[in-house]
DNA sequence: CTGGTGACGTCTT
DNA sequence: GAAGACGCCACCA
């Protein structure tokens, strides 16, 4: 089968430690693709029923949830990060100088 | 092939 | 800090 991008980011999404977050941003450039950030949301909302992924740890930028604070999406995400213990400033953002994914 | 869409990011007011 | 405009390009109809 040949590799598409979504199955790169799929791929990528399934390495994040628990515990940690990584932003849109981040994640394209570890694919050497920085300008793609977008995609690699797109990517996240066409995943797959039955496939699996810590998608909860991928935020923007910003250390926000993508998603608006009233939507159920947003609610899940936030309670599937602090199960993780990772913490919220400010009731809705991360810090990601503490969480922030660092890869070597 | 063409066009619309969009879990984003960066720059500019 | 906040809000708007623009770029980016994979995927789908």
């Amino acid at each position: 089968m040949k590799s598409t991008w979504n199955q790169k980011v799929w791929n990528l999404v399934k390495t994040i430690p628990r515990g940690k977050v990584a932003s849109y941003g981040q994640l394209a450039g570890m694919l050497g693709q920085p300008r793609k950030a977008r995609h690699v949301g797109y990517a996240l909302h066409q995943t797959p029923e039955d496939l699996v992924l810590p998608w909860h740890r991928v935020i923007n930028a910003q250390g926000r949830i993508s998603f608006s604070e009233h939507s159920q999406e947003y609610l899940m995400q936030k309670a599937m990060l602090e199960a993780e213990k990772v913490t919220f400033q400010d009731g809705n953002r991360i810090d990601m100088k503490v969480y922030g994914w660092r890869p070597k």
